[in-house]
DNA sequence: TCTGGGGTCCTAGGACCC
DNA sequence: TCTGGGGTCCTAGGACCC
């Protein structure tokens, strides 16, 4: 029999970065430890602290010296990137020995769809996976358990670590309506100023706010349907477990340790960007047709140039032509530059792009016409028996034109 | 709290087509 | 030649997530 009721699991592994470095390294266990560059030539963040070091008040994105200061003895470990991947790996390995509709969300976090799983008891269930994983695989992990993704979510981060919630719609009222607005997953620190004046501090009071024309006003048309929905535990969408390489934009950015204007360091750190972006795009075996930079000045604001191209292009030369040219035009020599970005978007397979050339690159599009006139005449006459059609892509706004 | 890097999705304005 | 409304695509910027 189907039932439209769905069990959907969140798991999330506590302090990931954290919790590999203390695998790996027995001695550290216990210990504030953060994982951190320390790496000269880059400003070095918290990306992770342990338990014991939160303790401190040592949070993610804080910077190293602070939290030094906050707790002297802290351990600091530089990023392995490598170990986390084989954590992930095996702990996504597992998952899916569970069952094949698993939808990672992060590293170190993913949706599970149990319906045809759990049997009995979920919580029992639950139990018994995080068992597993901090038994057998050496992670610690907290579930939510909800009746869509949404909710689990929501569980997972009401106990941590090694917490199991489930959030349940009769719940709502009770365990989620008392949060502060900004714990509803979305509603970030721009919104919840927002939402301030409003006298909306709980999740609770958005949920009953009474005039939904201001609140539109407030957030946008999209912001309010899913507010709405969330704040009554409702979304019907579903665990995504196939197409999991589908990428929609690949980008690489760095910040350099001091603001530069110096324009040959710059050009050299888009170009090794550049490079970067290509090789994760054939990598994906995609090619992009928009290609953009992005630069962060010292006082932090930040603008982008983008351009779209008729011919998906991953080939580092193709991307580094577009790329020279929009920095080219946008710099004007003098202002500080932060950091520098490379990005694509409108990724498509790479079938369809192999590097051309075109014919008629330097020609506006009435000499353009022309000349596919006189080519089509041309071919004509040596395939005469075949209809030809030619395609001329890469006007200004991208259309096509037969 | 003076703020890294990689993503997703939304908004708003302009150009263009029918 | 002027008017307009709906729809799509492109670009730039912003909010949010981990």
């Amino acid at each position: 029999m189907q039932t439209n009721y769905r069990i959907i699991f969140h798991i999330d592994l506590n302090c990931f970065f954290a919790a590999c470095e203390v695998l790996d390294n027995p001695s550290l266990k216990g210990k504030p430890v953060v994982v951190c560059h320390k790496d000269p030539l880059k400003r070095g963040i918290i990306l992770t602290a342990s338990y014991e070091a939160r303790r401190y008040g040592i949070y993610t994105t804080m910077l190293l010296n602070e939290a030094l200061l906050l707790c002297p003895g802290l351990t600091a470990v530089e990023p392995h990137y490598d170990l986390y991947n084989k954590y992930s790996n095996k702990f996504f390995a597992y998952l899916k020995s569970i069952t094949p509709k698993v939808e990672p969300m992060s590293i170190d976090e993913g949706f599970l769809d149990m319906t045809d799983v759990v049997k009995e008891n979920a919580y029992d269930f639950a139990k018994q996976m995080q068992d597993y994983i901090l038994n057998v695989i050496g992670l610690p992990c907290s579930i939510g358990i909800g009746p869509n993704k949404f909710l689990a979510k929501m569980a997972s981060d009401i106990k941590k670590p090694l917490g199991i919630t489930i959030l349940r719609k009769r719940d709502i009222p009770n365990i989620m309506w008392p949060l502060p607005v900004k714990d509803l997953f979305g509603v970030g620190k721009k919104t919840r100023a927002r939402l301030e004046p409003l006298g909306i501090k709980t999740i609770g009071d958005l949920a009953n706010y009474p005039d939904q024309d201001k609140l539109k006003e407030v957030v946008g048309p999209a912001m309010l349907e899913y507010i709405h929905d969330r704040c009554f535990g409702i979304d019907n969408s579903k665990v995504e477990y196939e197409n999991l390489d589908d990428v929609s934009s690949i980008s690489n950015e760095t910040t350099f340790q001091i603001s530069m204007t110096n324009i040959k360091f710059i050009k050299d750190n888009l170009k090794l960007l550049t490079n970067q972006v290509s090789a994760r795009l054939v990598r994906h075996k995609v090619a992009a047709q928009t290609v953009g930079i992005k630069i962060k000045f010292s006082n932090f604001t930040t603008i982008s140039r983008s351009r779209s191209v008729a011919r998906p292009i991953n080939d580092s030369l193709d991307l580094w032509e577009i790329v020279n040219d929009l920095f080219d035009d946008l710099y004007d020599g003098y202002s500080e530059i932060r950091l520098v970005g490379v990005f694509t978007n409108r990724l498509v397979d790479q079938v369809n792009s192999v590097r051309q050339y075109s014919l008629f690159d330097d020609l506006d599009n009435v000499e353009k016409d022309k000349k596919v006139n006189d080519l089509v005449k041309m071919l004509n006459k040596e395939y005469g028996d075949k209809t030809i059609r030619i395609g001329i892509e890469g006007n200004k706004y991208g259309r096509k034109r037969d």
